[in-house]
DNA sequence: ATTTTATATTAAAACGTTTTTAGAAATCAT
DNA sequence: ATGATTTCTAAAAACGTTTTAATATAAAAT
């Protein structure tokens, strides 16, 4: 492979020059620069990761973490997101390095290995996540951000969807096609991104005038757990029995949407005609169900992309005030609406 | 953070001292290991990656690269081979570095940045990947091992699942619970897994008697692309205009057993009574479809597992011959047959 | 008693960069 | 012409390890 100093002899120039050349600093001649440059292309010379990183003290590594049930999911969720983060890795010369922590994170105990032994410039959180981890990570003032999550009253970094006109637009397509009792089904409610989707179901059903006094409650199924399909099934039946002229429902993600779906078709009740469904992700499950799930889309790749960038700017201007992105949404029409 | 040199001081020793007991190396003295271990203890060192990597040679990552195609499918198959290699990993001090590989891989015009700069030690190849992407790692003697495919004619270390007696035990299932009709849905049919499991498929047929002179040929449906829901729609309709009497069908994995179900479902045939199906892979969707899928589980941790041991042991020999490791599998049943 | 071998420790070289410092040459202002 | 900048290049220090070679002591073998 040839090393910085072969192409300073080949060159008929010193190390430090090449160097110059390689990081575009300082003064360089344009004829040396054109020299320097062309015996880089000839010999193929790739610069030593692990000097360059000595030298300059960073890793060049950036993490990425999620929790381990995410993994376990049938959810593609944040597999994609860590995909767009890779993405945008290529054009720059850091690795990412994924790795899951478990729900009762203790930095006692256990911490990710690329943590501990510090070979990391930053670290991206997808999802809910410990707060644990990310207390740990504030007190040790390791750069990170948070992607599709955000821990209440704390103002960290963060990338968020759009998650209240997502949720505005399914529960208003959904009026759009006549529909009047419209149902909620959730799940951890204390999660930010659930809240904000309740708040825009809840804006989009005073904007067409479907709520009544106390209705909001009964048309409202949440239970604190993690959202799954097991929810969808039990949210939807217990909005059945207390409502008994529910004809949609909005189910705050694609997991819950599909045991919704399940339940509804278990009950030989017809989708969309008596109940219409939308969820809310898009994931790639969601257009091979039967039938086809009507959901907002969340461009899974660019939250992952603009989540690089925000950590990237974090790690060079650590002291800077935390910044909020929010990447937009927008509604995928299928069958069960 | 603290360096070796400062280990070396508090602790009285030289810093080659501290540098063979952190690696086990040469001779020190007992009473001067504890000294020293202590030393490192008390200041919480942890040695620098980056030098440490300078001076052995050694980047310390493995590269684990897939078809891009399979990130976007509904399949979690793949994450979760990776992710028994990075609980592999955690116990040893490398990180693997994912990335993707788009279908028409050509190395003239872009490899992955980890190949292109030497950062990687080796590559795990999960699944159909493409050929001209192994040839390329043969040429450039960087270490490799395939995960769950192989190259025909070529003798590649891999790391396989046991398809032939995991598709033998699935028909015998079928057979045992009456069925005598029973097909067989495929894709990719280069595919050297596919090609097992319908090995497996034919002699357990065979095995109970099920094979009349031609028919084999009528109860199978194949299509050179690459499987998904899709192939299973179209290969069960296929399959019962063909064969009337068809009882059940065995797919060669879970999407394609997925759209079977599916299409089985749209002609209002019941399952499993009128027709049961077997899939492949145990992938998590498959027990949360309606009903749930009786298939073939893979352990897909431990094929991560195996690789990432296979691998370091290729890492360390380059030269020995190469190795074929096979993973068992066992059927799940569930409500499908 | 002497040589050999095994054990224990260290100084110094090597790994391949970046960065700092210094000095020379060219350009500019006076 | 002189001094002050600006532009260009290089020598050398630094980054934090591993490894090699050298030295010293203790134990074993002759």
């Amino acid at each position: 492979m040839g090393t910085i100093k072969d192409i300073a002899q080949k060159a008929e120039v010193s190390i430090s020059t090449v160097s110059l050349v390689l990081n575009n600093k300082g003064y360089v001649g344009e004829e040396t620069r054109k020299k320097v440059m062309q015996t880089i292309q000839e010999m193929n010379y790739k610069p030593s990761r692990s000097a360059r990183k000595l030298a300059t003290g960073k890793s060049g590594n950036i993490g990425f973490i999620i929790w381990e049930g995410h993994f376990y999911d049938v959810e593609m969720f944040y597999s994609q997101i860590f995909l767009g983060m890779e993405y945008a890795a290529r054009k720059s010369d850091s690795y990412i390095l994924l790795t899951t922590v478990k729900e009762e994170f203790d930095p006692k105990k256990e911490v990710p290995r690329f943590l501990k032994y510090n070979d990391v410039d930053g670290v991206a959180l997808a999802g809910r996540v410990p707060h644990t981890l990310v207390e740990y990570l504030d007190r040790q003032r390791i750069p990170f951000v948070l992607i599709d999550y955000a821990i209440p009253g704390k103002n960290y970094n963060c990338v968020q969807i759009d998650n209240y006109h997502g949720a505005f637009s399914a529960v208003e397509h959904l009026t759009q096609s006549g529909k009047k009792h419209i149902g909620f089904v959730g799940g951890t409610y204390f999660h930010p991104s659930i809240k904000e989707r309740y708040r825009g179901y809840k804006d989009a059903l005073e904007a067409y005038n479907l709520i009544g006094n106390g209705t909001l409650e009964k048309y409202t199924f949440a239970e604190n757990v993690e959202t799954s399909p097991l929810i969808g099934e039990k949210g939807i039946a217990v909005l059945l029995e207390r409502n008994p002229d529910l004809d949609a429902v909005f189910c705050c993600n694609d997991p819950t949407a599909m045991g919704a779906l399940k339940e509804i078709q278990k009950r030989q009740i017809k989708i969309p005609d008596d109940i219409a469904i939308v969820g809310f992700d898009d994931i790639a499950t969601s257009c091979f169900c039967v039938p086809r799930l009507t959901t907002v889309n969340v461009p899974k790749l660019s939250l992952g992309k603009e989540a690089f960038n925000l950590l990237n700017e974090v790690i060079e201007h650590p002291s800077e005030p935390p910044q909020v992105r929010t990447i937009g949404t927008y509604l995928v029409k299928r069958e069960t609406t």
